[in-house]
Order: C-alpha cells, then sequence, then structure tokens
DNA sequence: ATTATTTTTGTAAGCGCTTACAAAGCGTAC
DNA sequence: GTACGCTTTGTAAGCGCTTACAAAAATAAT
C-alpha cells in the first residue's frame, strides 16, 4: 500500500477549509467571536480529513493537559474504587481525564507520586485526607496547581476540602452503644501513623469512651483485610476481660470480626456487639446486618470532580463541603448482656 | 515578595552547568555516550536549580507521554479495582504512569473513551476482553498503538493477551457439581451481549449441562449487585421447580443468593449448592464459604504492565499469556438432596 | 606523526498546537 | 462620505523540550 503518510494535522486542516491555523484552533476550541460560516467551513474540513488534534501539542501550547490526578491510597479498598469510578465519570462530563496514582499509605510515595503527576502538568489534584508531606503542600503552593483534599472535614484548611466528620460519625456509635449499656468496648483500627481519617475515627471512639467514664478500651492496631480483622477479634475475644462491643475503623474489619465471632460461637449481637464504617454493600446483607456509617464515597468523587473543574476553568476557588456520612444502626448491634 | 519569576528551564540548567542543551537532555534521559564528568556537571546544575522537567514538551519533542491508558468497565468491582491497582503499582516501576478510563460495559462509550486516550497521546493501552467496537481495533491499528487485551484467552487475537480460560473454569465448577449428582441448575448472570467473560463462563456453564443431558437450566439476567443477585435467586427457588445448584456469573451475585437463600431458610449446601465466580476477599470467609474460581487479578495488573513496557520499549510485541483461574472448592457445594 | 575510527558534545531545526497582536471587515453616527 | 467602534480573521512568535546532523575530541591503527 502507500507508504506511511502523514498525519493530518491542524495546518492540513487550515488549508483543506481554506482559512488561518488560528481560525480552526478558535473553532476547535470554542472561542468566542468565530462567525458561523467560518465555524461550518472549518468543521466540515475536520470531518472530511478525520482529523485528530494532538493532545501533547496542546498541553504545550495552552499549559493545560485537560487531566487532573488523583492519589489514592489503594484501589485494593472498593471504597476507594468507588470514589475513583465516580470522579473519572464526573470528570469525563467535563471533557477531563484522570491520571491515577496510588501511594500504600506512604506519604513519602505520595509525594513522590505528585512529583510525578506535576511533571506530566496535570491541571489540578485531589487529594485524600490532610494529612499530607509538607513538602506535598509546598509543591502544590510553589505550581499555584488547584487541588482539593477529601474525605475528611477540614481542621487545618490547606485547601478546599469535600468530606464528611469521621469523628463525629464515631461519636454517634459509641453513644448508640453506650445507650445499649455498653461499658467494656473494643477497638480495631487500621495503621493510623500516616492517616488522619483512620486517626479521627479512633479518636472520635475513644474520646466518647474517656467522656462517658468508661474503662480504657482494648486497642488492636491491624492491617486492612478480613483476615487481619477477624484475628484481631480472636485476640480480643480471648483475652481476661472481653469487651461486650466491638468498634472497628472500617467494614472489612467488621466483617472479619464478625465471621470470627459466629466461628466461636458468640452470638452477635446478643453475646458481642459489632460496628462498621464504610457501609460496603454487603454490609447490609450480612446477618447480622452490620451497624456501620455510611460514607458519601461516590459524592466525593463527583463533587471533587465538580469543584476542581470550577476552579481550573473560571478560577474561583471552591468553597468547603461538608458532606453527610450517615450512621445505619442495623441489627449487629443489641443491649448488652446481662 | 518578588514578582511571580519564571520557571526553571532546561536552557537554565544549560547555561548553569556550562553545557549545551542537548547535553543537558541527554543526561536526563539516560543516553549512550555521555561521559562522567558531563552527567556530573549536570546532574549537579539540576540539583542547585531544583530544576523539573516539563512533561508536555518532553512528549511532543519525544512523542511519548509516559503514560498507558487503561479502558475499564468499572472500578465498583472490586476485581478490577485490584488489577488497576496491580497495573498501576507495576507501571510506576517502568517509571510511567497511568490513565483510567471507565465504560460501564458500553462498548461505544469504551470507543469514546478510547479517542480520547489516544488524543492525550498515551503510550499504550489495557482492554479487558476481546469483545471491542470495530472501530476500536481500527483506531489502534491505524495508530500502530502498542495494546494489550486482557480476562480472557485470546480466540480471535487481535492483540497479545493475557488472560484465563472462562469457560474451562466454568466447566470444572458444573462437572464438580454434575460429580455431586446434580441435575437441576439455575444460572444467575450478568448481561452478556457486550461482555465476552460473562458469555464465556455462561457458555462453559450451558455447553457442560448440554453434554451431561441435564434438563436446560433456568437462566436469570440481572446486574451486578448483592441485591440483585438476592433477588435472582429469589425467584428461581419459588419457580416451579427450584434448582438444586446455583451458578452464578460473579461473587457478587453468589453472596446475594447465598445470603437470600439463608434468608429463607434453604440450607446451604444441603439444600442448595452456590458457586461464585472471582474469588473475593469476602467468599473465603463466608459460612458456608463459598465455592468460586479464584481469578488472576493481581497477576493481569501485573503482566499487562510489563508486556506493554516491553512492547513499547524495546518494541518486541508480547506474546500471549495464559494465567491460571483456580478453582476452590469450599463448603457452598454439596452433594444433591435426595 | 598521520590518518581512520569511535566517542562525546554542540547547533539548530523542529514537534503541532495556541494566542498576542495586528489587520481587515462591517455597521452606525455624524 | 468619512470616522469610529466593534467583530472577525490572519500573521507569526512562541510553548520547552528532543534529536538528526555536524563538529570536535579522544583513541586506535598505520
Amino acid at each position: 500500500m502507500s507508504e506511511r503518510q502523514r498525519r493530518t494535522l491542524l495546518e492540513d486542516v487550515a488549508r483543506e477549509a481554506g482559512v488561518s491555523t488560528a481560525s480552526v484552533s478558535r473553532v476547535l476550541n470554542q472561542a468566542p467571536h468565530v462567525s458561523e460560516r467560518l465555524k461550518a467551513k472549518v468543521e466540515s474540513a475536520v470531518a472530511r480529513l478525520g482529523y485528530v488534534p494532538d493532545g501533547s501539542a496542546r498541553a504545550l501550547a495552552s499549559r493545560r493537559i485537560g487531566a487532573i490526578g488523583a492519589l489514592v491510597p489503594t484501589l485494593d479498598n472498593p471504597i476507594f474504587g468507588t470514589m475513583a469510578d465516580n470522579l473519572e465519570r464526573q470528570l469525563k462530563g467535563h471533557d477531563c481525564r484522570l491520571l491515577l496514582a496510588t501511594y500504600r499509605y506512604d506519604l513519602d510515595d505520595e509525594l513522590q507520586a505528585l512529583r510525578t503527576l506535576v511533571q506530566h502538568g496535570v491541571d489540578g489534584i485531589v487529594l485524600i485526607g490532610h494529612e499530607h508531606h509538607d513538602q506535598t503542600y509546598a509543591l502544590l503552593q510553589q505550581r499555584q496547581l488547584p487541588f482539593v483534599t477529601s474525605w475528611q472535614t477540614s481542621t487545618t484548611a490547606q485547601g478546599p476540602c469535600i468530606g464528611f466528620d469521621n469523628a463525629a460519625a464515631a461519636r454517634q456509635l459509641v453513644q448508640h452503644l453506650l445507650g445499649l449499656g455498653h461499658r467494656r468496648f473494643g477497638i480495631i483500627t487500621a495503621p493510623f501513623g500516616q492517616n488522619d481519617r483512620a486517626r479521627a475515627r479512633l479518636q472520635g471512639f475513644t474520646d466518647t469512651l474517656t467522656a462517658a467514664g468508661c474503662p480504657a478500651p482494648q486497642i488492636e492496631v491491624v492491617d486492612y483485610g478480613i483476615a487481619e480483622g477477624a484475628a484481631a477479634c480472636a485476640r480480643l475475644l480471648t483475652s481476661d476481660r472481653p469487651p461486650s462491643a466491638l468498634l472497628c475503623g472500617n467494614d472489612t474489619l467488621a466483617l472479619g470480626a464478625l465471621l470470627e465471632a459466629q466461628r466461636r460461637g458468640v452470638r452477635v449481637p446478643d453475646a458481642l456487639s459489632i460496628t462498621g464504617f464504610d457501609d460496603l454493600p454487603q454490609a447490609a446483607f450480612m446477618t447480622p446486618a452490620l451497624t456501620t456509617v455510611s460514607v458519601p464515597a461516590k459524592d466525593i468523587g463527583i463533587q471533587a470532580a465538580d469543584a476542581l473543574m470550577g476552579w481550573i476553568r473560571h478560577g474561583h476557588r471552591p468553597a468547603d463541603i461538608t458532606l453527610e456520612a450517615q450512621v445505619k444502626l442495623r441489627q449487629s448491634t443489641g443491649p448488652v448482656p446481662d
């Protein structure tokens, strides 16, 4: 066949349409002050030639790449999958792409990942939580890069924030259990050294317990996973004075705990109450259905996209948004056993 | 403070180091034929100036952007989250970024999403399954873009493929159940019109049943979700001649079915056997633990990254890779009731 | 020492767009 | 009819890199 031919360029479209390259560019970018006639000529030439603009060249010349970056701890946790999914879909509606990077809860890795995203020239950034490397904030600041933080209401307000109050929801769970007469609590939490959401939840738990004058809870710190939750539950149940209520930092740990309790013949909620956090799809379907907190993962994705695009396109820095995290009282919690 | 200053450019580094811009570029890109002395000079200048290269300019000049695109149906299904997570991490090891797009099992959307990824200039593409728009393949072909397909062993081999044999695994599940004496089957599957993996699984189920001379199974086609699985299970259990074994197209549907059966007091596996597909983390932890197929989501992500990077960097088109999908016989399947 | 090779470095021409600025067109008021 | 303002279009200078090609330096061969 014909030898590998040159791709169609904007210049070719201009020639074909009998106009200047600037005009073609204007039509393509929906610039103001373009006559209908010009628009029609260009569009037909584009169609005739099957022209596809080159993103790199456009990015270099315009200094926007049409993509934002998201830094998430991991996609192995479906709650972040849900957020990322909705973020990406909403961005698509704004004609924007998603560059995704994960950092396994390691804030050094996060900084590293941010650097490469910045290098790529992303137009904005979505961050999870407020705790980040100082240099992370410094880089964002220095580049004047629009960014939002998420998943946790702002306390320090380094940037616009789209989140919910983890501590308050945790408090509500404890209050619910206190109301049921519980006094001896166990807590299973993910490592919270680099994770302010986990820390806020834990703080919500312990503060409320302390305020109510309960004995100090036993705290198990374990990695994410059903097996990890189960093991932690086993340790708590076999301790000297086993708790009557188990507060878990997320649903996955709670599911592990629930299954372990059942395996040991400990009846939930009769002998042991268990709470989760996240409201994963399966939480409502367990027997007993899991008392937990429904986190607005979907909304965070959507609102983050809208907020960021508004900032990037129209320059107005978005306001903080506080979303609701609803406590779902279900069957895994009940009155304290006699 | 000082007025908004110009960013440090490669040119500045060259001046600072007293060398040409070409030399700086060579050092930065680890080109061959660079003396240690030059390298040291440039690196120190880079460090002194805190130079960060501009990805867009680099992309335009070099015609590679250092990112690949992945088109996944959805991230709401954690199995794709796992794949994406591992894909991204492995790419990071190759100093490559991930542009992620979802298409909700709509192949027109997929084509549209591919177009924007191509426009952005991605260096390669990861696709799920083999069934795609003709134009999807045409575009890939026309642009000579490295791509791999995944999740399903190749039959038509439009491109290198990293997958496993869905139909064979499905067949094994049925054979296991046939061996337990089952003859009346129900099938719960996701819509398979645009989803060759679901179709392969279904085909594996029905072909094996037909070959064994079983009566035609009742087939429920439902969307992804626990509730959907539960509802489908309810319909099957209340039909004229309820099945003794339920084959589910994925674990989420199977979990729904399992929970619904238990809610109705139908004992699993004594009165009803249930199988899943995917081996989600919770499958092993249900009571009874779910008989299912462990799919190599993690490995697919890793191998897809390696294969694609090998192709992009070194030009050798990767060979097909068939990964193992292991059937996990657990407690949700048992002998047919008398 | 001279020439042929090979390695290292520099020069400068793009990569394919966007956009500041200037020029042209057009309508209205005088 | 001319002058003025507004809208529409064109000209051309970049955007910040990479890399083909040429020149220079270093090394080997004669």
